[in-house]
DNA sequence: TTGTAAGCGTTATCAA
DNA sequence: TTGATAACGCTTACAA
């Protein structure tokens, strides 16, 4: 019933309760079936009688192996990578691994700075969002030696693994989708692609998808805005203030296509008769607007699980060298198309 | 240019390197101040040469303080608790500290063995989203003698810090609010009570209101959905359904308002002409509806600024004892009532 | 199955 | 201002 921040309880006390060595108690914990069953029980006692707590620091420093992984978002508001880091943390938890958190919103800066923190607590492996990296942050994760996964997209010059699944594919399938539901002018609205690997996959899909149907590509009707329902709204009103009209667009990126549909209501346009509207991503809201939108189903939730299983199974030494999972997505058509 | 993954550098080789001890070494990183300059820029050069890393694990073992704070959440996937983190983390960088996050999604069990698992890894401080706790996890802190935020509501029983706004004075706000615009038979609907204080204190927010407008609290308006959009719809279905129906109805927690608001759209109910519809917290969406949709200002980006700036000063053994701060909520009328 | 001794890579402490 | 030495709390390696 002690209960006031004496000093710490360590392993010897342990030991002591127990009436073993240090090192016995260590191997009940840590491996139980090499401890008699008889002193393991004594041990077990003894940790609760003087309510001991594992201090992993050390025991990291000396095993020289830790159970932290790092992961490292563009952005820890956008609730896109909620269900990433939710797959990343169950497997992880089971596992009994910790996860640590950082952002890179501001650039491959400050990816690297999140990168160099996490290589300083000595994490076991990385799980990057991003697929650009800074020189410097590439030559700490050789040099550290450990495993990382990125997410991103499928990119082709991977630095270890990658999960994903592909972003120009992606947009391909959908402008395809299009195109085969009649649509003759589809308009692409994506994020800034100057910095946005993601984005840029996204535009080639489109292209790639138009020069197979054989048309060209309308320069006016690609438009990049920066992320936000106001910004969906605002890109639908330049789209449809156009000379030539689309009649079909697609958000390729973040709730832009859920500002769009809002702003047809208002509008009092009918989707899809004056324009039809599809979206990147299955988040939820996208099945309950009026109308329902057409998207894409993205394997969000088992990125995180393929990516800290893949970790995992490369810590554990069963799996080794690269490996690239290229996750499949799917189209999922509403009424909005 | 050493880039493959051999021996770790040490801060021994740097020591070598720069032809001085690792305590120089130690010092010209930790505290420039009191090494000569000439020498601080020896050991800078050394560092960039090997190529040195710090190792916190053995940093953090040796001088009994970590860098790192743990972070207990409900749920990791619920976009409410993003902009709390995003606070969390802008403030714990700047200072050079990391962030660890779970999840206690499971109850107070899952929240405990989130606990241990950072008191473990030696975090230097906790925020706790949650304000129940098992015994276990109460004595593991205290006995811990670590700094801990609670964060959910404005609990009359912190284990420690406080930092949150009040759920009751909120709800309550809110009613009082609806009532002054006119509606007479205000409805409540809120996540599941039974293991939710914030629940809990928002029904008692509301009560508390109706209390003072001598109005009776009527149990068929009084409603517990899990969260999500369709229960959202639901919800109001079910309302309306009632004999007697209310003409306003307060939707305390997650995206439930959002959900009822697009089952208006799809039943041609004109909000707030049939019935009037309030929220809970400030989520983009809200305000881009149709009808845009009245809620409360809530300081989650705040709570989390707060929360950290709290625990670093403590840390930082300027501020001493507990703390509770009570930050402030706003209502914002819009058009759905 | 259990124990002894020597680190793991850093910092606190004290001395020069 | 700098350095020598002894921890920090655990695990590896080896021995009994």
């Amino acid at each position: 019933m002690e209960e006031s921040p004496g000093r710490t309880v360590r392993m010897r006390d342990v030991a002591r309760a127990a009436q073993v060595s240090t090192m016995t108690v260590s191997r009940a914990l840590n491996t139980p079936e090499r401890v008699s069953p008889e002193v393991r029980q004594r041990v077990a006692e003894a940790v609760q009688a003087v309510g001991y707590v594992p201090n992993r620091l050390a025991g990291s420093l000396s095993s020289r192996r830790s159970n932290m992984v790092g992961l490292v978002l563009p952005s820890i508001e956008n609730s896109l990578f909620a269900a990433t880091v939710k797959g990343v943390s169950d497997v992880l938890r089971r596992a009994g691994h910790h996860l640590m958190i950082a952002e890179s919103g501001y650039g491959p800066e400050a990816e690297e700075a999140a990168i160099r923190g996490f290589l300083e607590q000595r994490v076991a492996g990385l799980i990057l969002h991003d697929t650009l990296h800074t020189e410097e942050a590439v030559r700490l994760i050789r040099r550290a030696g450990v495993p990382v996964v990125e997410n991103g997209t499928l990119t082709p010059t991977p630095l270890d693994m990658v999960v994903s699944y592909s972003n120009r594919e992606a947009a391909r399938a959908m402008t395809r989708h299009l195109a085969r539901l009649g649509y003759r002018r589809i308009a692409l609205v994506t994020l800034p692609a100057a910095a946005n690997q993601r984005s840029r996959d996204r535009q080639a899909g489109y292209r790639a998808a138009l020069a197979e149907l054989r048309r060209a590509v309308d320069p006016a009707l690609m438009l990049e805005m920066p992320p936000g329902l106001a910004s969906g709204a605002e890109a639908l009103l330049r789209l449809m203030d156009r000379p030539r009209r689309p009649d079909a667009v697609f958000f390729a990126g973040d709730v832009l296509a859920v500002g769009a549909v809002l702003e047809c209501q208002r509008r009092g346009w009918s989707v899809p008769g004056d324009v039809a509207i599809a979206a990147f991503d299955n988040i939820d809201l996208l099945a309950h607007l009026n109308p329902p939108v057409t998207t894409l189903r993205l394997p969000r939730h088992e990125i995180g699980v393929r990516s800290a299983e893949m970790l995992l199974e490369r810590l554990s030494g069963r799996q080794t060298g690269p490996a690239a999972v290229d996750l499949r997505f799917e189209i999922i058509q509403r009424a909005s198309t």
